[in-house]
DNA sequence: CTTGACATAGAACGTCTGTTCGTGTATAAT
DNA sequence: ATTATACACGAACAGACGTTCTATGTCAAG
């Protein structure tokens, strides 16, 4: 299934690849073979042949342009692309995060699309719906979507989901470890101020918050 | 640009957009002629004519199934699939909005792309990005995404875009037209207080709010 | 009634296009 | 040395496919 491909080959399926994406049919063999530098139209359909075997196209027999990408090609190719996260509750002040299971359960009717492009990696990534205005100083409002990838380790400055265990709740902050151990969490809000934490055990990183979104009506 | 389709031409469109579907390349006259039950070739040119006449395909000639459906066509078929919105400016407090044109630059690679579940009828939206953190009081933050729809006429409690003659700046807030002409402008954060505007006419909306995304890192 | 735009058919034509076949050249295995 | 395999070329062929021309019918405007 995932035979190495010739460099005559992998230019021949970046040809493809564009040209479908700029014309909105496939090219014909003669067209592949002047893109890829080959004179002979059976040289083009050996390698088409080889392609389809390899997986990363099917082709329709006596069909001009008759062919298409597969999703394996297309995922080589295409980074740009539908992602599909689980809503997976809510997040409130007063609770702790829910936490994703490791079975996505993608197929749940809680589900958010989100297009990759704006959203960079999905993996690990997942969504919670805001409940209540607690979380204001982070300019973030009741209803509002919370896009989450969900990891304990995050670098200073991001801003990430934290349970404060002295206050029992929930927050979303920038993150900052300040020199000797103290805990900086700063609101998103610039007019406001941030708190401090002296003994980080007390802050508890839930996840890093990838993207706010708001709908409104 | 908008003429109406014969009901043939709308089985036709349907076919088109069934097929490339399907098979990954669109179907040649004859398969399309089988389909809409045409015996002749030339009715089925005919048409394909006017349907690129009319906006809903693009042709290129002497080419086998050379076609493919613009992007009103993907508009009229695909009830649930990616939008793509121009990203046409900033948004400054200072600042009138930038109008979007009557011809979308759609091409333009100022874009961004948002799926259609979410955003519901994307017709006459636009995004822009904010400026600056002067309309924290909206939750809006420097560099967020704001979703625009282009209308004058806004329901009570919308949030929208409003450009305020007197002070020369534009803000975000939910609109409230109160008994007696005045104008209740309504901050998004509820901890702050409203803005009112007895005379109607220095608050001249540019748009409503659909949405507003924060991306991080 | 005549005219012209619109819609539909059928057939003929020429080009577009995938397939096949014969041939040749490396490289590695036998 | 022989065989097998992968890769490449070019010519020829047959069928796929878009275009065009002629003919027919409908319907509203003049």
């Amino acid at each position: 299934m995932d035979e190495r491909l010739s460099e005559r080959q992998q230019r021949i399926l970046k040809f493809l690849n564009e040209y479908i994406e700029e014309n909105g049919y496939p090219p014909s063999i003669r067209e592949i073979g002047a893109a890829a530098g080959i004179s002979s139209t059976s040289v083009v359909s050996y390698n088409l042949r080889r392609l389809e075997k390899a997986g990363y196209i099917s082709r329709d027999r006596d069909v001009s342009r008759g062919l298409k990408l597969t999703h394996t090609a297309r995922a080589k190719m295409m980074p740009g692309a539908v992602v599909r996260l689980p809503l997976l509750g809510r997040i409130v002040a007063g609770e702790p995060l829910p936490v994703p299971a490791s079975d996505f359960p993608l197929m749940g009717d809680e589900t958010i699309e989100l297009t990759r492009d704006i959203l960079g990696d999905p993996e690990g990534l997942y969504a919670l719906q805001v409940e209540g205005n607690s979380m204001i100083d982070a300019l973030v409002h009741d209803g509002d979507i919370v896009v989450m990838r969900h990891q304990q380790q995050v670098e200073n400055g991001e801003m990430v989901a934290v349970w404060l265990r002295d206050r029992e709740e929930v927050t979303l902050k920038r993150f900052y470890q300040e020199e000797g151990g103290r805990v900086r969490l700063q609101p998103a809000n610039p007019t406001m101020r941030p708190i401090y934490v002296d003994d980080p055990r007390q802050v508890e990183v839930q996840g890093k918050v990838v993207m706010v979104i708001r709908q409104l009506q």
